[in-house]
DNA sequence: CAAACATATGGAACGTCATTCCATGACTTG
DNA sequence: CAAGTCATGGAATGACGTTCCATATGTTTG
């Protein structure tokens, strides 16, 4: 009990940016982008703003870091030694449930460009379209849908997570909820959605997903046919 | 000089719903996301916070009701008389033009899902996915994955103006920048990175993303001839 | 071993934001 | 012309990101 006459410097447990990192995480995962602030931050890891600031340049550079590290992890943790195929396949499903498993990921952070999380990903992916046999002049264009792609599921994810969280639903009560709306629209006006209103609350997010990527490589089988 | 001896009541053009989200846009189109205030619109529009409370619900209301006058307007100035695939490529081009000149619209308001700017879309596009003969099971799958395309290149642009704005350059410089960075990577972890930092620089937005509704078309038409 | 310096820390303070509250005034209805 | 509704806009509130600073610990130097 020698230590910590006053009360605070070098902690038991030091503050690293790795440390505040994890703590953001658990913070965004169980309170969403706008439950990540300064103060709850703080409290989490027992210290004042001032001494995160030191290991963080702001706010902006944390949410970055946190995608980053949750981008890392997933592309770290698939594998890809099959078909170039089954391999984008892959990869674009572990962005997906790591999408699934941390909403907050679709937030505008991940597309900022240059930065590390989508170049981990972008380069992922080009390498497989490389493997594909696509011509040198056609990949930038083909990653490019991927991207897209991926990130607009991410997009819809974290608008989805963010709408729900607001109005205090789970998500399936959720999508009854927007299944009945759209059963409500006019149905001269809105013929298709309401056809799809149904569809809309039993369909499982993860196959259409897919489904989302296999059209996308079909197309790229079909350019290459010719 | 009878009207106003005290200041405020009735003014001279009323405040209405629609003055607010004019000058919302104007707002948003020159300062970005993070130039909407209500301070700054109700200096705009010469009142009170509190007199625009009366007509909008709070900013998230704002935002979206912003997006779907925006939405509304690009869908409306499509015509869709031509071939199915054609008209998909319409209604793609008028929202990616309409992203382009507002590239607020990719915030994830506009993926708010069951709520208006969302819907109008899914519809316009749902209509044209109909029309080209999809069987009725697959079409929810096709469209989702149109939508999530074109949804992910607006957030994407967004990211891009919101990066680019931060930093105060403009376009050409901002890519030129990351094009410089992805350069500078390491040429064993990001090979394909590194190979694409030239068109990273040079690239066409408009052509990339019609590459990529035509690669979705390519794979609709793949799945139909079996 | 003692200064001197860089490294961390955390509480207090600042300015800005969305939002709420309320006193007030102007139209509308009877 | 009185009563009631519709609008208005300024003031107040509380939360946020961020900055500042007094302070304490390690580490290097003489």
């Amino acid at each position: 009990m020698v230590k910590k006459s006053r009360s605070s410097q070098r902690r038991d447990e030091a503050l690293s940016r790795d440390r505040i990192i994890e703590a953001s995480i658990a913070i965004l995962d169980s309170g969403g982008e706008a439950g990540l602030t300064f103060r709850a931050l703080s409290d989490r890891l027992a210290t004042g703003p001032g001494a995160i600031y030191w290991h963080v340049a702001n706010k902006s550079d944390l949410l970055t870091a946190a995608c980053d590290a949750i981008v890392d992890r997933a592309m770290a943790a698939c594998v890809v030694d099959a078909t170039p195929e089954a391999n984008i396949r892959a990869v674009a499903l572990a962005m997906f449930d790591a999408i699934d498993a941390h909403p907050w990921l679709g937030s505008p952070r991940i597309s900022a460009p240059g930065q590390l999380p989508m170049v981990r990903l972008l380069e992922r992916i080009g390498q497989q379209v490389g493997a594909l046999g696509v011509p040198r002049e056609d990949q930038w264009a083909i990653v490019g849908a991927l991207l897209h792609y991926i990130l607009g599921v991410a997009g819809q994810n974290a608008a989805n997570g963010k709408l729900a969280r607001e109005q205090g639903f789970d998500r399936s009560k959720f999508l009854g909820e927007v299944s009945a709306a759209w059963s409500a629209l006019d149905p001269d006006a809105y013929p298709f959605t309401r056809s799809v209103a149904g569809q809309m609350r039993d369909h499982d997010d993860r196959v259409d997903f897919v489904a989302g990527i296999d059209l996308i490589l079909g197309g790229i089988a079909r350019l290459q046919r010719r």
